[in-house]
DNA sequence: GAACGAAGTGGAACGTGTTGCTGTCGGACC
DNA sequence: GGTCCGACAGCAACACGTTCCACTTCGTTC
């Protein structure tokens, strides 16, 4: 997000982190645009101005792609809510107050929601590395929600914390699905999402 | 099932009932053997002995007709589970029960569970009507094992009910996914619907 | 600075979902 | 019987993900 991030995943010269840059980049405004299919490997490669077998040496393919920008989204939403306070008196009220909040961001960009979702519900085996990186995200985003504020050092979740934010996350994951392919409206999803977590948080 | 099912889709001739039963087989039968990959549009075509151009008359694309398919399974579930009484003395026994008995079914057919699993999940909201028959034999068995036996007439499972059912649903798919792309064992799947259910469902 | 190898380029080629076209057949209607 | 029409067969063609190959570029090593 600043200008130079060295933390940013150990590759090897600046050259290529900016390549790696800037297929992400075109990945996300190709998926803001267009969604899952306008988001075409040659289409990537052109925009990133990097050659197809450039492309496919950096991501096998593209839903390891797909998959990876939606890492970095999410990432970048779980540091964003993960440093803040959560308004709400009872756990569920929080969760409920971060997902509607991240519901609105991702209802804003439909298409791009679309785009990685449906990656990541297509991703098989060889996308976990990936996968696992968006489940933590997801993971901690609930967590954090559930506890209110940012964890004291050396406190982290309890396994039953976790268990719940899993179910949680699962929970919205399938309203996500829903939403994308068009089978629920966003009033509805809202309203699903709702009374899952009431139900799932009884506080 | 039977030798004639008069009730089969309203289909106008026999010719044309048989032909789509032929094709829904063949996908089943490839679907099993190879999973989502293996099933191809050539091949079912060949398979089913019709032209390819007949098989996209009767299902306008390999998401339609897989998610056919997948209903066609449910609805056998579906019938199968809610004529016979559910053991257990808690609703979340009889759910655990239940979901139990279809995820045996559903890892003994890996691969067709992955190709349907995965058709269900691609399919966007042109699938919708054959998504909605999938998601109420979902609904319906899970009410079903929560009451516990067959209903009695008129009375149908309450909205709480049905809310309950459809948060089931969603976690349920949602292990399923990830039993299916590879990113959890069969036992992690089980444990977690366990932890799940009797999250959700505390008598 | 010459040689080497890894990484990148450009582009052809293949597989599979999807579309479209042309001809054939079988039943409905006169 | 002849005609018409819709469904089907057979097949070619296209789009896009993926693979592969020949060539170039650039940094490293001697």
């Amino acid at each position: 997000m600043t200008i130079a991030n060295p933390a940013a995943d150990e590759l090897g010269s600046a050259a290529q982190r900016d390549r790696r840059k800037r297929i992400l980049d075109a990945t996300y405004d190709l998926a803001k645009a267009g969604g899952f299919d306008a988001v075409q490997m040659r289409a990537v490669a052109e925009q990133a101005d990097v050659a197809l077998g450039t492309l496919y040496r950096y991501f096998p393919s593209k839903i390891h792609l797909l998959v990876s920008a939606l890492g970095r989204q999410f990432d970048e939403a779980a540091q964003r809510v993960t440093t803040r306070e959560v308004p709400g008196d009872t756990s569920a009220d929080r969760v409920l107050h971060v997902l509607r909040r991240m519901s609105r961001g991702m209802q804003g960009d439909p298409q791009l929601t679309e785009a990685l979702t449906r990656a990541f519900m297509f991703a098989d085996s060889s996308v976990a590395a990936e996968i696992h990186v968006v489940g933590m995200s997801m993971t901690a985003i609930v967590t954090h929600a559930m506890r209110g504020g940012p964890a004291a050092p050396g406190q982290e979740a309890s396994e039953q914390d976790v268990a719940v934010a899993r179910v949680i996350g699962d929970v919205w994951l399938s309203a996500l699905v829903s939403w994308v392919t068009g089978r629920s409206s966003a009033a509805e999803t809202a309203q699903h999402m709702e009374t899952a977590i009431h139900l799932i948080l009884r506080d």
